[in-house]
DNA sequence: TGTATTTGACCAAC
DNA sequence: GTTGGTCAAATACA
């Protein structure tokens, strides 16, 4: 191909993301702005009138969206683009072997999961892989593993200065979707009750079987952690809501752990707390964005698929809940921090 | 018989 | 050299 054109399209494509970006920037501060301005009420009128999404939250919700699917199909056009669009700067995610369509061509298959068919390499190409440096991770604590997504277990691990072995798990849809969405869950030495379970990127599956959604989505579990400063620090300004949250959902505490470094957060097991990372932030755009979306897209999904298509009241209250803090957060962060 | 899990081995990062 | 993440054959299970 001429590489001129090429580098041409990049540049091109590198100005409209930015355009895009600095949009979804002040959309997202317009929204922080309205947000910020009744979200001391806003719970409250949430829950009380029961009344649906605020029409002010919704709408920028709505421009937000826009901006952040178009950026993402702008990003995903040309995957392999060196355009610096804020999602997946960082997260951007290393090639596995078969792993990814980015692979290097040193991994041959490039297609997702079969990996039988790359035996034919012979077996010293076993474990052919790079690993994740970095990704969009965050964290949470749960009672339960289960979520509304179908996971495979493909591998346990014993951890140093852990008692309980790590397992891994990856989206079940990896196969045939070519899911990259992976997770770690570890039993929390302290509570053993409870597992710490890191999401390591986003599903880009459809994830249209839901037979693994667990019934009652988010009902114990909490944020806790992310490989962002905006996350991260949503976490911290997260913690009254959250304790809102936790006394509806039984849960006792609510913990802020160092950013995006699993093996950090577990050399100082917990010491480490409140250590906030600093990280591109259209990467925290995009992860609250798609947080919010995940969210509110599964909530529908989970209930059209069990036939329900009536949101119970407690998670429609989560929803706005989630979504208020999570901007009343960001809003706070974003005054701490020069834009 | 097909699918999911287990587990030892492999490999990259540190 | 150590450690953590992943692979894939072996095994378990429905």
């Amino acid at each position: 191909m001429d590489s001129n054109s090429n580098n041409g399209t990049k540049s091109i494509k590198k100005k409209v993301v930015d355009q895009l970006v600095q949009g979804y920037e002040f959309a997202t501060q317009l929204q922080l702005l309205l947000s910020h301005h009744h979200s001391k009420n806003h719970i409250d009128q949430t829950r009380i009138l029961s009344g649906g999404p605020d029409p002010v939250d919704e709408l920028i919700a709505k421009i937000l969206g826009s901006f952040h699917k178009t950026i993402s199909v702008l990003d995903s056009f040309d995957p392999v683009a060196d355009v610096s669009v804020p999602i997946a700067v960082e997260g951007s995610w290393n090639a596995s072997c078969g792993d990814d369509s980015t692979a290097p061509p040193s991994c041959n298959g490039g297609d997702s999961g079969d990996s039988k068919k790359r035996l034919g390499v012979g077996k010293g190409k076993r474990g052919c892989y790079t690993r994740k440096k970095r990704s969009h991770t965050w964290t949470v604590k749960a009672r339960r593993i289960e979520d509304r997504y179908a996971w495979r277990k493909y591998g346990q691990k014993e951890i140093l200065n852990t008692t309980f072995p790590r397992s891994y798990f990856r989206c079940t849809h990896k196969p045939t979707q070519g899911c990259k969405a992976t997770k770690q869950v570890q039993k929390q030495e302290q509570d053993p009750e409870t597992f710490q379970i890191t999401y390591i990127g986003y599903h880009t599956c459809t994830a249209t079987d839901q037979t693994h959604a667990k019934t009652e989505p988010f009902d114990d579990e909490i944020i806790m952690d992310s490989d962002n400063t905006m996350a991260a620090t949503m976490a911290q300004h997260d913690h009254a809501n959250a304790k809102v949250q936790d006394q509806e959902n039984n849960i006792s505490s609510v913990t802020v752990v160092g950013a995006g470094n699993v093996k950090e957060e577990e050399n100082n097991n917990g010491e480490n707390k409140e250590h906030c990372e600093a990280s591109s932030r259209g990467e925290e755009f995009s992860l609250v964005w798609q947080d919010m979306m995940m969210f509110d897209d599964q909530h529908h999904q989970n209930n059209y698929y069990r036939g329900d298509t009536s949101i119970p009241s407690h998670h429609l209250a989560f929803d706005n809940d989630h979504f208020s803090s999570l901007f009343d957060s960001y809003c706070a962060y974003e005054g701490t921090s020069a834009i």
